[in-house]
DNA sequence: TTTGCTATTGCAACTAAGTTGCAATAGTTT
DNA sequence: AAACTATTGCAACTTAGTTGCAATAGCAAA
């Protein structure tokens, strides 16, 4: 894809976007632009944001879809080895700026990962 | 829980998991026992055999759930830091006897990790 | 500014994974 | 054999995500 072009639906999903590390969830989306977007079009701008290298996909404890910014990621190469990290108090899930060792396995080639962390987060961790 | 009965269920869905390694998904084991069990039953009885530490329970990249047997489990404590490999050209999913160092991060308490590595697995690896 | 092209959107209907409540069935213990 | 209750099957439901299609709205060219 990527004939992109300066709609209002695009405007108003990056909006909800705060930063670069917080992920939301598209239930989460859905709920929050219920009157103002069709969730047909929420789930299709979702997936062409993250074809060209604007958002990236992770996928929560349950299945569910959530999205975050990329900041280092290309139309032709996504870079998704960052580990995430879901809080099981709160629920929310945000991007880890550490790096993870991707082993070598022979008769395997690993072309990408998926690393969930799930414990609790800083701001659960305070409060007890 | 862990009233376990032995019952013609559990005996039928065990046996579709021939060893420590292979994932089956859950779509795949209602198609499989379909004549024979109802999916709520096989829902109900793997949920129980995760419990108790018999199977384990992956997530696949698109967001359905995979079982695989448990070798170093028990009830109360899920060994479930192992890492799974799915193959991007068959689908299946496996058992990854390695072990991923879990980073530690200030401020937040990793309590599990899920890490998924995506490629191409050994059979479909030797096809090309 | 207007016209035309076509990407994008909204709508309604659909698909499919997973869940729930309840009555019937079948292990297990006495 | 009787009784207790965990387990099962069924049907109906929930909900995330998809599809087809007609209407709308960016954008470029005239």
């Amino acid at each position: 894809m990527g004939v992109f072009r300066k709609t209002k639906s695009i405007e108003l999903i990056l909006k909800e976007f705060p930063d670069e590390k917080t992920a939301i969830s598209v239930i989460e989306l859905v709920k929050r632009l219920d009157s103002k977007l069709n969730k047909t079009t929420i789930y299709r701008v979702l997936e062409k944001l993250e074809e060209d290298g604007v958002l990236h996909c992770i996928l929560s404890n349950n299945g569910a879809k959530w999205y975050a910014k990329c900041n280092c990621c290309s139309k032709s190469n996504h870079y998704n080895l960052h580990p995430h990290f879901e809080c099981i108090d709160c629920g929310k899930i945000d991007c880890l700026e550490i790096k993870v060792q991707i082993p070598t396995i022979s008769d395997r080639k690993i072309v990408s990962s998926q690393i969930l962390f799930k414990g609790t987060c800083e701001g659960c961790f305070s409060l007890n």
